[in-house]
DNA sequence: TTCATTTCTTAACCAAAGTCAACGAAAATA
DNA sequence: TATTTTCGTTGACTTTGGTTAAGAAATGAA
């Protein structure tokens, strides 16, 4: 189960035996049943999340409604926005399946970046690359229509469509659950 | 000059006097003209910017049309998706005012970090601020209308609308220019 | 200042998405 | 299994935004 975690680490960095050894130690792995909300809007989150089997959305409550703002699966790592930092989470974040995650913890961290210091190298590496990848998903999602963004979605992440219910979708790319369904439905005839 | 750069760090962490030292004789400040491109597609973006004065903005080029996807102003700071990684970058960045801004290179933060490693905790914890308020501002995107998003606009950066063209502003909106144009009239009638 | 270019506004038309409501299908739960 | 709740689809209707085109206003350059 580790090993999925210094695989995806590996990405980033090159992780020595030592900091390997480390991640091992400080990372717990847990289990959650499908429907488990890890974090509620307006808790403190001190918990981040390494999935290795499942499902994780985001997503947050407007006027009675859950807008999601985006699915976690395997090899994804949730990283909640208010995480160490004692303040409210603005959204929810919920298991939509029976989930497998290793759990980081801040003083986990703070730990591991005092015995090894290039990890802080590694978050900071890391988190460069997750504030491009955000800024690219932003600008396509303005510079493309709702059905275009769906075509996107079906083309790269196939399996989203199969295993999250279609409402779930639906505020995934901006639009109604009317309007997918039409949109679905529309391009079935093509 | 430097100071309005120091005064912007001090938000994030606590700023030691050698590290402020560092950062003064690190960074160099430059002015641009209005119009300059500081960075265009493709190109390999080894510079990052803090805007002491002026406006910065950021677009891609989509089916031969700009689509603004940020603007920068005083205060602000400004990290190609792509610096310092050598790989070519898929948005532009102009000084759409005559602007003042500190410029920093990889080179010189490598140089910085290992005098002082503290100095990686603040990039990271700077990171983490950026990706939560990119978080919080795509959501509320795809929450709001594009009428509801201007408002937004209208109220959090109100220069904004004083100091950038509008047909830039539709585009950073979601919209066409000739909607924003009829959302602005729908407003004003109300 | 004058001329040319760019930007903003308006109008007409069309396509798409939102809203409201109804109904059947599927899934969760007792 | 039966019952209840949630989810997905469809239809009718309204609102909004995209498109195209034209002209007015503002901007910038000569």
């Amino acid at each position: 189960m580790e090993n999925e975690i210094i695989k995806y680490l590996s990405k980033y960095m090159t992780i020595s035996k030592e900091i390997e050894e480390a991640i091992i130690e400080g990372v717990y792995i847990r289990s959650y049943k499908k429907g488990t909300i890890l974090l509620a809007e307006g808790q403190i989150s001190d918990e981040c999340y390494f999935i290795i089997k499942g499902c994780i959305r985001s997503y947050y409550i407007k006027d009675g409604n859950e807008m999601t703002t985006d699915f976690f699966t395997e090899e994804g790592s949730v990283t909640p926005s208010a995480y160490g930092k004692n303040i409210p989470s603005a959204y929810y974040l919920e298991c939509i399946e029976d989930t497998i995650a290793g759990v980081g913890t801040p003083e986990q961290e703070t730990e591991m970046y005092q015995k090894f210091p290039e990890g802080e190298s590694l978050s900071r590496a890391l988190g460069e690359t997750i504030i491009a990848k955000q800024q690219d998903a932003f600008a396509d999602f303005k510079m493309h229509s709702p059905e275009e963004r769906y075509l996107h979605l079906q083309k790269e992440r196939p399996d989203l469509l199969q295993r999250v219910p279609q409402f779930q979708l639906a505020s995934y790319l901006g639009v109604t659950p009317e309007s997918l369904s039409r949109i679905r439905k529309r391009l079935s005839k093509k």
